[in-house]
DNA sequence: CAGTGGTCTAGACCACTGC
DNA sequence: CAGTGGTCTAGACCACTGT
């Protein structure tokens, strides 16, 4: 009764008040979630699932885009629908900008990355002045036009993230915290030059489902959320002197931070 | 041209390479985006949507799933589809688990709930002693089973967060942490009583899109991720005395964490 | 009851992949 | 070229909401 599909595929049930299109999902699913489609593996053509359960094509289809949605398949024109591959995750720990990383002369991103065994790659940098985000100007207490660095982060070839940071103007005029390579260390071990001792940083985190252009610029699947992170830099006057503004593949990422007991 | 809808609905572009269904849905985002239509408002029907651009059901359908599949917007049966009202978030501050608020006889959710003027609630409550995840197991350094506690809070009748806190069970074993009710301050006020006294927590974070399971048990809508969150709290002898796995409604909350900068 | 979205069919034609 | 998924049509019947 079953063919020599790689998946062993049940039957419908008529009787059950579960849609079609959700009991094959389920089938899929099952299959997925007990290893025997594995990462990468090919799922049953539509022709095949169309002949299997002798359904129409939409049915089908709809069953595939529900495992789509859920982040586990993804389609691929001409070729197939395959088990969604989970690739390797860098671990983000909440030192990571601690001074003396800073002091070894990299770029928190670039530090890590290389020290993971994994080629760095900034790309798309744009440095401006720009109107902030409201949310971004009370931060900084600060009405008009701030500088904003945007870049794009890539490992191995692969968008991971994208950014920008938004620097008071009268902290980065005339600094190479404006210029498009700002040298040595990044922009906080030129605030820190600057006198700007850095004292601690307030990061928020937030998950939701990519808006078009970002899903373009980080090459997402359908299913796969990001993280957006806003980072406040403050320094030992309390002063907040840069906010870091992040969108981030969320299947490429695993956040880390030590909380305090005491 | 235009009829008497709440958003001012362009025309198609024939010529165009982008697909009809994706066109409609960029034109419905963009009077999302632009406030055209405002959180809770209805979008036009499908029947309008077809009347508008002269264009198969299927077609509308395909584009109103394309923003619910982002998170924009949540069909309601027989009633239509809505602009998606972002709910209040909750904001958990990086000292949540500070001993301070332990000592006041609070357990963490319910003291800062009350605190933000919401109404929290706990249900679901299962403990009995089971084999762990085996991530669990490894960070506790444990081979066999350890004590379970399962549940679901809940705010103002809300379901926002399911949680599973791991204990080993020469720790548990006879001890209030063992009941259904551990008592004020909750299991980590009970752990420094029976001398954990805790150092630090690891908080690890993932973003995801829900597995069915999780959609049914926090009442989430088509385009909301989770927050995954494995918590690892750590006594004085830098013993693994306690694992909290979590999922949250990601649109309910924003994680905040203070970094070191020194 | 009319109006809404949910499920499903049976086709059509197209675009991409790999042999 | 055959096989795959992507887009679109034009229907059908159902289930839920509100009046």
């Amino acid at each position: 009764m079953c063919g020599d599909l790689s998946v062993r595929l049940g039957h419908l049930n008529p009787t059950s008040d579960r849609a079609v299109f959700r009991q094959i999902a389920d089938q899929l699913r099952d299959g997925i979630e007990r290893g025997q489609l594995g990462e990468g593996e090919q799922l049953p053509s539509e022709a095949q699932l169309i002949e299997h359960y002798g359904v129409a094509r939409m049915t089908v289809r709809h069953a595939i885009q529900v495992l789509q949605g859920e982040g586990l398949v993804v389609a691929e024109h001409g070729r197939g629908v395959f088990v969604r591959p989970r690739p390797p995750v860098r671990r983000l720990a909440s030192d990571r900008f601690a001074r003396r990383l800073r002091e070894q002369g990299k770029a928190a991103f670039i530090a890590e990355a290389e020290q993971a065994g994994s080629a760095p790659a900034v790309d798309s940098i744009v440095v401006r002045v720009e109107q902030p985000p409201s949310d971004v100007a009370a931060r900084l207490g600060i009405n008009g036009k701030v500088l904003a660095r945007h870049r794009r982060y890539l490992l191995d070839g692969h968008p991971v993230e994208t950014a920008t940071s938004y620097i008071p103007i009268d902290i980065a005029r005339g600094t190479p915290i404006a210029d498009l390579n700002p040298g040595p260390g990044g922009i906080y071990a030129r605030l820190e030059e600057l006198g700007h001792r850095l004292d601690h940083f307030e990061e928020e985190v937030r998950a939701r489902m990519p808006a078009p252009d970002e899903t373009r610029a980080l090459l997402l699947s359908p299913g796969v959320p990001v993280f957006h992170l806003v980072r406040t830099a403050y320094d030992t006057g309390d002063r907040a002197v840069e906010i870091c503004d992040t969108v981030m593949a969320s299947d490429a990422y695993v956040l880390s931070y030590r909380l305090p007991a005491g």
